[in-house]
DNA sequence: ATTATATACGATTAAAATAATCGTATATAA
DNA sequence: TTATATACGATTATTTTAATCGTATATAAT
C-alpha cells in the first residue's frame, strides 16, 4: 500500500531527464526508454498523458520528441498524480459515495481527515522537489 | 495509488468497533463481520495478525472472540500498516535493493526524502486519531 | 464426556488492478 | 519520397489483492 505505480514512476523518471538534458534540446521517447530500460509504448503513453495536460510539449516528426513546458516548481505533485492516476484518496469515497456500507462504516470521517493532510502535503510538494 | 488496501480498512472498522464496543467484553469475529458486511474468514485472519503482534488479544472457545489491548494512542499508524502490509515505501528500493537500473534511476534520493516525510506523518498519527 | 462455538492457519481460487504490447494512423524533417 | 517521430485505441499478460476452503485446536456450557 502506498506505492507509486510504475506509471508514476516512469513519468518521474522522464520529466527528471527532460528537466536535465532537455533544456535546450527535444528528447525522444527513445532515447529515454533506452537509457532507463522503460518500455517505449508505456513511456509514449505517459508522455502523451502529460502532453495534454501541458506538463510537456510534443514534437511530432524525426527530430521530434517532447520538452518540458512548464517551471517544474509551479506543478504541484497532487494534480501530476491526479493527471496520471485519477483521484487521489486513501479511500474512494472521499471523492463519491456509491459505497453501500455507508451507512454503518465507522472510519469514513477519519480516514478522510487524514486525506486531507495527505493532500496538502501533496499540493505543497512541486514535480521540482524530484525533478531538481 | 495512495490507497489503503481492503485488509487495511476492515482492520480499522475493527479495531475502532473493539474500541467502543469491546471495552468490557470480548467481541466474536461473527459479530463485526456481520455488522459491517466484511467476509468472515478474511477478517478473521487480519485479527490473528494484529494478535500475533498484540495489538489484540484473542480468547478461544465459546463467548471468545477480540479485545483491544494497548492504548491506541501508543500504536504508531507506520507499524500498524506495516504488520498488516508489510514494508511502507513509496517504492521498494527504500527498503531492499535488488532492482537492475538502481544506477541509472534518477529519482531514487528524491523519492526516499519524500518517504521520510510520509512515514514521519504516519509516525506522529496514532490508531486513536481513527478510532476515536 | 459431549457438543457447540470460538479462534488458528496453511492452501487454494477468484477478481481486480497494473503493466506491457500490438496495430494502425498521422506529422514532418531530410 | 523516405525515415523517424508522436497519437492512440484495443488487446493481452502479469501481478497484486481479495475471498474462500478445509482442517485443527481451544474451551464454555450442558
Amino acid at each position: 500500500m502506498l506505492k507509486i505505480t510504475r506509471k508514476v514512476e516512469y513519468a518521474l523518471i522522464a520529466m527528471r531527464h527532460l528537466q536535465n538534458e532537455g533544456k535546450n534540446k527535444t528528447v525522444s521517447v527513445k532515447e529515454i526508454s533506452e537509457k532507463y530500460s522503460i518500455p517505449r509504448e508505456l513511456l509514449a503513453k505517459i508522455l502523451q498523458q502529460l502532453g495534454k495536460h501541458n506538463i510537456v510539449k510534443s514534437i511530432q516528426g524525426p527530430t521530434g520528441g517532447y520538452r518540458s513546458t512548464k517551471k517544474s516548481s509551479n506543478i504541484k505533485m497532487t494534480n501530476f498524480f491526479e493527471i496520471l492516476e485519477g483521484p487521489l484518496g486513501l479511500m474512494d469515497c472521499y471523492f463519491e459515495s456509491n459505497c453501500e456500507q455507508l451507512n454503518n462504516c465507522n472510519i469514513r470521517i477519519p480516514i478522510n481527515r487524514i486525506n486531507d493532510n495527505i493532500r496538502d502535503m501533496f499540493n505543497k510538494l512541486k514535480l521540482s522537489d524530484i525533478t531538481y
